[in-house]
DNA sequence: CGAGAAACGAAGGGGGTCCTGCGCTAAAGT
DNA sequence: ACTTTAGCGCAGGACCCCCTTCGTTTCTCG
């Protein structure tokens, strides 16, 4: 239940630290777990309160955590937004295109289930500068080298990639089918023309 | 700035008459267009109580005219998908990718400046039934036929291509010219594969 | 085990929204 | 011109949200 007890999160400068006393790190967690799955599920703009009461804690306990709702967004989105960056890495080895193409797939994964994530992109905000580089530093070099290897059309911006792709997570979908479909078109739209 | 005075609405069995009396019909065309410019800004969720004040009306005289808030989307949205409907009709001359192309251009410049009419897309809003039949029965019959020719994947259906172009909708860009990027890369997705 | 400090929750001020009841105003119709 | 009545705004109840203050609880460490 508490978020994968890693020793202490990312120093990104922001991120708030861990508190050292139990009953604080044990509301520190319960606040992570809550706000991850409201934000989740309702976007960016869920109500704090709302959070707090999932997390059975009071909403001053939230507060004195994170002082802003940027702090606890970046708090429970930089995780992810590592996770994805880390697994950029992963795909080197991996034709260009496939690459591109796998890494986009998780994405797509990632932002649908997550409505805060697509929404911070879809809205540029601010509040996700952080996850915003790291994600266009692991999404980049990808992109890069497929239209370097001629597979994707050279005349767009990992930017534009990242908001069509993100596009599809927009929407929501009934079946998981129907997503597919529209991710498929998507991807050929990148794809460079024979 | 009155709503172009039509002599009366779409018969939808839905959509409120406009009333006989002066002041009635005068706040209620201001109402109109109130909400439109709202809605259009801050999608469909925006507060009922701010097109109000913009119109410079009470309240409740909002309530009085449109009982609820689908009452007053669907006022408000059922030109403009009338308008995108009729639009598909003039398309028949065109060639068959063409005239697909052309409608689903018309649809996101639609989009992206009426929030609200891709919030109910993308959400699937059973508030907008209605608008969705209309659009529905005047995009489809586009892509099957440039289906038929051989032009548009034969794999989509034209809720998976509603879906995907809307998407390029929801972001927000900062320059025209990337929203054409990402448009272009869309509809090359939904164009057949040679 | 017993301070002292750290963290907690209750509560409340300020603001916003949705929606309704009610007495008054001004348009319609004779 | 005068009555009728449709339509109006005011004001307020019932929520919900953001954020802060403050007295109390509870953990930690000597």
């Amino acid at each position: 239940m508490a978020t994968t007890e890693s020793g202490g999160r990312a120093e990104t400068g922001f991120t708030v630290s861990r508190p050292a006393r139990a009953d604080a790190r044990r509301n520190f967690d319960a606040l992570l777990d809550a706000a991850r799955e409201v934000f989740a599920a309702e976007g960016a703009g869920a109500s704090l309160e709302g959070i707090a009461r999932r997390a059975g804690v009071n909403i001053a306990t939230l507060y004195r955590n994170f002082p802003t709702r940027q702090h606890l967004f970046e708090a429970v989105y930089l995780d992810e937004v590592e996770a994805l960056a880390r697994m950029a890495a992963d795909l080197d080895s991996l034709e260009p295109w496939d690459a591109l193409e796998s890494w986009l797939r998780q994405f797509v994964s990632y932002a649908t289930t997550k409505k805060a994530l697509y929404d911070a992109i879809a809205h540029r905000a601010e509040m996700f500068v952080t996850g915003r580089e790291m994600i266009h530093a692991a999404g980049r070099p990808l992109l890069e080298r497929a239209q370097s290897a001629g597979r994707a059309r050279a005349d767009v911006s990992f930017d534009d990639v990242l908001f069509l792709v993100n596009g599809v997570s927009g929407a929501n979908f009934v079946q998981e089918a129907q997503q597919d479909r529209v991710l498929a078109m998507a991807l050929d739209g990148i794809k460079a023309r024979k």
